[in-house]
DNA sequence: ACGTACATAGAAAGCGCTTGCTGTCACGCT
DNA sequence: AGCGTGACAGCAAGCGCTTTCTATGTACGT
């Protein structure tokens, strides 16, 4: 039924070994030959078999990206850059790989049952993006999952997520800290002293980090934080908007308003209008990110640029073993302070 | 080195036949036989070879899912929500299925490519998104392509594309022509008479059946449309912004710009705003598909919703052959016209 | 007590490809 | 003339799993 490698051998005249030489083009073969086989391949209009060639060979074109979310251009855009490098078709590399875009949906579960799909197929490489979870039996597990991969030779990158120590892993680590502390210290300096601030989950690291910033700014200049200031929330519009609403109730007299990321800080806005304040005439909005539409909300948001796309095309880089890998495993991302409209000095 | 099937055989003192039969749970095993089993696979920490598997049993559990631009949430929405229903990790599916999201770029040949990647790994499904390329060979060579997928047992679900008539696909088309005339109706219907349309691309399907809708509601109000009023861009902000300028200078008495998508009128939001005039007092702005961020940019974005996450979901349930096909393996799917703050009356 | 049927388990034959090793020439060198 | 040396091509042994067919009990009916 299918057409297999035999019979293109046969239509070639030739053995099915020299058949995946030409294929492989990794062993000589006579240009008269090889022209022969690649003749009958198109005549048959063969196609490799992929779990035969990956059984054989030991070894897949396959490379996973782990998401959070696929529909958020955060991990949209890593997913992108890092996939454009990993080569696909057309890409810059040489071979042909499958780039295969896993969504975890934030479940630990998922993440590792996804990596051990990947390591099922035998994955060449795997990103993973975003912040991790901060779980303790979930961080043991995942980390002996990947430092399972590394072991089987599969290429770890962590892109915009905590290292994890002696796993074998490459980190590229986003400075959510140095972010989160730049921007509230921008705040603090329009003159800003009760600020609100929307917070991701509560078991991410990289909520943790963003708010580690936001309270070192705070502590740096003295202002003693109100615990009523601080909202958990997801990472989403919706959270945005009924956690500000939330902090107006419990302090009517913030003067800005500091979002887990731009999505959120798009929720804070909405909340805020509704509720008849302005921006930032009223309340001062920050986001983090810089994803593309928080130029185009009105006011455009301050907030801090990730390098996403830079980032996620190094990842890729280095899961391809294009890039040499940062000194001791890891390189630290820095993000921008970008100070647009949505912030101002408070009113009073 | 790595743990084979024989080793757990050899553990349990079982043949690898029966290991193979309690891992896939489609033969009667003895309830102490598997248990013994189950616990040699975890002592062993025993990974399934996953190319083997495929090879020996001629399926695989990937399934493709290809997108135009995965950082561009009209793409990622749809991915998501398509991933949801193929089961992953954690679906409500069945087996796990590893949900692979390939980036074609809108471009053709990728397109092709990573067909016949999929088919190498001998994908269980394949969802195609968004809309097609009309070019005549590239079509064919589509056909050709999916008919085979389909011939080799490979389910093909077009989600959001038009139909490909004699490749066996099941397809989900969106109603862009219905609802890009019920907008431009909406327009029409509150005085306005010169309205600037920003297209998409010209060889795409979507570009030109929201294009029609376009006309074809001037024609039904017997508006002779302009050739000055319309500009083909790309997809994204960055286009509507430039076509907007364009078309001010083209015809400074526009009263309303229709824009290809949400993300173009963003674009034009931002082109007008800088020209002086003001949204919906000076010109009206509308959009398409009604992103999540559409409602949140000010004013609002009147847009024709379109339920990505609902077809996504469907055209996963449907490669899973978790729900019938439609009759006729086709079936619209129609948007619904959100009049929001961005259009308004003419000034005059 | 004997045959029959059912429930399990094993043997073994591939699945389609890769690759180490073994030829076989044709050439050029001594 | 004799032989080392490349350059190719083929053989055949797997890669790790699935699955058909066969074997072995065991329980039951008569």
């Amino acid at each position: 039924m299918t057409v297999t490698l035999a019979d293109v051998a046969a239509r070639a005249q030739v053995s099915p070994a020299t058949v995946s030489r030409v294929l492989n083009g990794n062993y000589p073969v006579a240009a008269s030959t090889r022209e022969r086989v690649l003749k009958a391949v198109d005549e048959l209009d063969y196609v490799l078999n992929g779990p035969a060639s990956a059984l054989a060979a030991a070894t897949s074109d396959l490379v996973g990206i782990l998401v959070n979310d696929i529909a958020d251009p955060f991990f949209g855009i890593m997913a992108s850059a890092i996939q454009a490098e990993i080569g696909g078709p057309g890409g810059r590399a040489g071979g042909e790989r499958l780039a295969v875009v896993c969504n975890t949906g934030g479940s630990p579960e998922r993440e590792l049952t996804y990596l051990t799909l990947l390591q099922r197929q035998r994955a060449a490489a795997v990103v993973l993006t975003g912040g991790a979870i901060e779980d303790a039996p979930h961080r043991v597990a995942m980390d002996a999952k990947l430092r399972k991969l590394v072991d089987a030779g599969t290429r770890v990158v962590l892109c915009g997520r905590p290292q994890a120590p002696e796993t074998g892993a490459i980190a590229l680590t986003f400075d959510n800290r140095g972010g989160g502390q730049e921007l509230t210290e921008h705040l603090i300096g329009l003159g800003h002293r009760r600020l609100g601030y929307i917070a991701g989950p509560l078991e991410r690291t990289t909520t943790r980090h963003r708010l580690e910033g936001h309270r070192d700014a705070l502590a740096a200049h003295g202002i003693s934080e109100d615990p009523r200031w601080t909202v958990h929330g997801r990472y989403d519009r919706r959270s945005g908007y009924e956690a500000t609403l939330e902090l107006l109730r419990r302090d009517p007299s913030l003067t800005a308003v500091v979002a887990a990321n731009d999505s959120v800080a798009l929720g804070a806005c909405a909340a805020l209008r509704e509720s008849g304040l302005r921006i930032p005439d009223d309340v001062s909005v920050a986001g983090f990110d810089d994803l593309p539409f928080s130029i185009d909300v009105v006011p455009a948001l301050t907030t801090v640029r990730l390098p996403l796309a830079e980032a996620g095309a190094r990842a890729g880089r280095i899961a391809m073993g294009r890039e040499e890998e940062p000194p001791g495993g890891v390189a630290g991302v820095r993000g921008e302070l970008m100070v647009r409209g949505s912030t101002a000095g408070p009113r009073d």
